[in-house]
DNA sequence: GCGACTTTGTGCACACGTTCACAAACATCT
DNA sequence: AGATGTTTGTGAACGTGTGCACAAAGTCGC
């Protein structure tokens, strides 16, 4: 604990939830070959204004210079380092219907340092199947797989029905981190993470502004039908 | 625009990216036959604290009783309505790998004020499957689908190489909601709606505090071995 | 009808997040 | 070396969201 000028704790969750856009960002960078970044440029990359940017960063420590901006290597491999992506999270995915067959599939996960080195499911039928390289486990063997390959984050993409139970036993087993895609909440004790997603409740916040949007258009309608 | 009690305008957005969840533990109870709920009981549900969800409600009217609670029924109803799930609207998807494949067979949709009227994909040995009991079309009849059937919101599961392409189609033929799946950042006109859902990004916040956690522990073991 | 009890709706204080605006710190050019 | 220009890092102001605590408004029992 020498070594570390970093500030370590007390990064705004909020800007924990963007590095990884700023990470991105700056991966689509390098490999377009470029070295340097001014905040301005990065902020419109990640889809941010460039205060924001640099007040995030500064959250990590002091990475740029001043009236030049940012080293691309130097910062992704900095914010890598803080997410936690230096080492490879093994992930296990629990439900293999065609979101659990996505996600297995999905290429995002292996080179940003996560390794899914488990798919259980519960239907005999899909057991032994092979999906992206691998075999089909029995979600049976749940706490044998975790604690055998070491899985730190589960991912449950079962249905809702059956979510709470995959849950508890993986937090049964030490899984502290858990990704849920079903469509309830989950109660899990202090000091486990639930992160939810859910596809239906993005499309509902849309269609409110949507049907505000229809709405103003309704009001004005009637100014413009003065004139045909 | 008479027999309208409620605020309307003014709902924070924080408070409408509840809204979803507290529709869908309504619907669950009503499903289990439940009549009433206090704040108390449906914030649990919801996963929230019971003070939040009231202030939430507070801000779509007043449709509670007090001294008793709210009817499941009526507030389902309400907050369906203020979601503008009372209609139907038209989604289209473009992109049908594996994502696209969960996301068209997805039943949370149906059930939920949204219809699935068009599936697109460029790839010709996709174009004409049958997939959800639809027939795949290709992504160069986008405009004429998207105005011939009216959509409404439009889903990009495609790779994120050709996400902007696509949403610059779909804003051009007059859709104003999109959900991104693809990992990049969309450029769009002003009055245009954008929410992205990052499967990696979720992971990578995960992965954060999963590290913050397994560095307390490295802290703490030294004292704790002391006494093996 | 009235008191006891329950639960909502909300004013207020506080915490968190965002934006502005600028001094500090570097590069470059003469 | 000094003047000029650029871009970062950050204090300070502002806005949004959260939690507390309680008055208001209802039910229920007698």
């Amino acid at each position: 604990m020498i070594a570390d000028p970093a500030a370590r704790r007390d990064v705004p969750d909020a800007t924990v939830a963007r590095l990884p856009e700023y990470l991105r960002a700056l991966t689509d960078l390098a490999g377009r070959g470029v070295a340097s970044v001014s905040s301005e440029e990065l902020a419109t990359a990640a889809g941010v204004r460039s205060a924001k940017l640099r007040k995030d960063l500064s959250h990590l420590g002091s990475y740029g210079v001043r009236g030049v901006g940012y080293e691309v290597e130097v910062l992704a491999h900095e914010i890598s380092r803080q997410l936690g992506l230096a080492q490879n999270w093994p992930v296990a995915i629990v439900g293999l219907g065609y979101l659990g067959h996505a996600l297995a599939t999905y290429s995002g996960f292996a080179n940003r340092g996560f390794h899914v080195v488990a798919l259980l499911d519960r239907d005999p039928e899909v057991v032994g199947k092979e999906i992206a390289g691998m075999i089909v486990g029995s979600v049976d063997d749940l706490e044998q797989v975790v604690t055998g390959r070491g899985v730190a984050i589960g991912v449950i993409a079962t249905p809702a029905a059956s979510a709470q139970e995959v849950c508890d036993r993986f937090v049964a087993v030490g899984v502290r981190s858990v990704l849920n895609f079903a469509p309830c909440v989950l109660s899990v004790p202090q000091g486990v993470d639930v992160r939810k997603v859910d596809l239906a409740t993005e499309l509902q916040i849309l269609a409110f502004h949507e049907q505000r949007k229809t709405e103003s258009v309704r009001e004005i309608r009637p100014l413009l039908e003065v004139s045909p």
